[in-house]
DNA sequence: GTCTATATACCGATAGAC
DNA sequence: GTCTATCGGTATATAGAC
């Protein structure tokens, strides 16, 4: 007999995230204020202390969050019966999510953020280890079926799909001309350059 | 007959930016303050004023000066006689770059700046772009004398020999484990296997 | 040119009524 | 659980003596 509902909490949690998360993105994380953050929710500075410990502890949770929705994307993939079409339906997902302008931002604001918080710091980096690991099984998978080149270790190829995937980032927000879904046929040529075994010998 | 001497005034303005951009590195533009910065650099509020209007103004001195730098190492790079060899060494002395741990919190702090400083996105992608033309024309000359595949757009190759470079950047700030050295091997295969002629008909 | 001192403003977090 | 009011701390930039 609980007098608060559970899921009526997690909902309310979840939007001071959302309006949380398009601020950040905007105005970075030392420039969004806390009072940003209750406008953009639609509450007060004293309901948001009251979800949250801290200002810090909303950016967190954002990225504990997607960290979730990245490990349940990539369990669901892990099983499938065309390995290398499922990596590669992977980086088209991750570089989809390059379109919107707010995950962007909010990618190198939490890079830069980890820099100097070590809690984060450990955070995206067991997130990241979890995308990686979850391609290296794909595409140990893929090498066995014969669909890559076998040579290459599974954790190496894995982190450089991931890398690539990172550089459609980074060249989006360093040159405004970059368009990230006219390169992914570009990105596409590297990998299979890289692994595909029938490139190696056609 | 001047009263001040213009080396010593840039001297110590060099003397600044310098103690300025390891504040930057370690704690971020916004929670590194006018304080740390002279603290840093021995000197008085009153007195960085002087040289600086604003403590933004001294964030973006350390990338024109960065810029100022970068051209002039290309620009001697661009009339190589091995083209190719030459990209290879930008590459591996990009690449070395990130052996400093400040020079890549700075790269990380200031695409998150300039995601929300119009002037500053503009410096970062005029320099960003200066280093893609004077890669692009090297690669021109490489695909020129059939280092290269020649079919490569020189300006895309660029862009993506840029791109591994900032992948370099990106794996090493998301996963501790991530050894720069140890992977430029791997790097310079991908580029192979994206541009060299020989890797396609072995 | 360099300093000290400070104006002015804002922010994160808390207290406590309802 | 949500609000209003506000405290304590800190930041950039300026003023003005030397």
């Amino acid at each position: 007999m609980r007098t608060v509902d559970p899921a009526k909490h997690e909902a309310k949690r979840r939007h001071i995230i959302e309006s949380a998360a398009s601020c950040f993105a905007r105005a970075g994380f030392d420039k969004t204020t806390v009072a940003d953050i209750c406008t953009a929710a639609g509450i007060s500075s004293g309901s948001l202390f009251h979800y949250f410990p801290s200002k810090r502890a909303v950016f967190t949770a954002i990225f504990e969050q997607d960290g979730r929705d990245n490990a349940e994307r990539l369990a669901a993939a892990v099983d499938s019966d065309d390995p290398w079409g499922a990596v590669l339906e992977q980086v088209e997902y991750m570089a989809r999510s390059l379109a919107d302008p707010e995950a962007a931002g909010l990618a190198f604001e939490v890079v830069a953020q980890a820099g100097r918080d070590s809690e984060l710091a450990e955070l995206v980096t067991r997130d990241d280890r979890e995308v990686r690991e979850k391609l290296a099984v794909l595409l140990r998978r893929a090498a066995q079926q014969g669909q890559i080149d076998a040579s290459i270790e599974p954790a190496t190829a894995a982190t450089w799909v991931v890398g690539l995937v990172d550089a459609l980032y980074t060249r989006a927000g360093a040159d405004s001309e970059f368009a990230p879904a006219e390169q992914l046929g570009t990105l596409r040529l590297i990998l299979a350059g890289f692994l595909r075994a029938e490139s190696r010998s056609p």
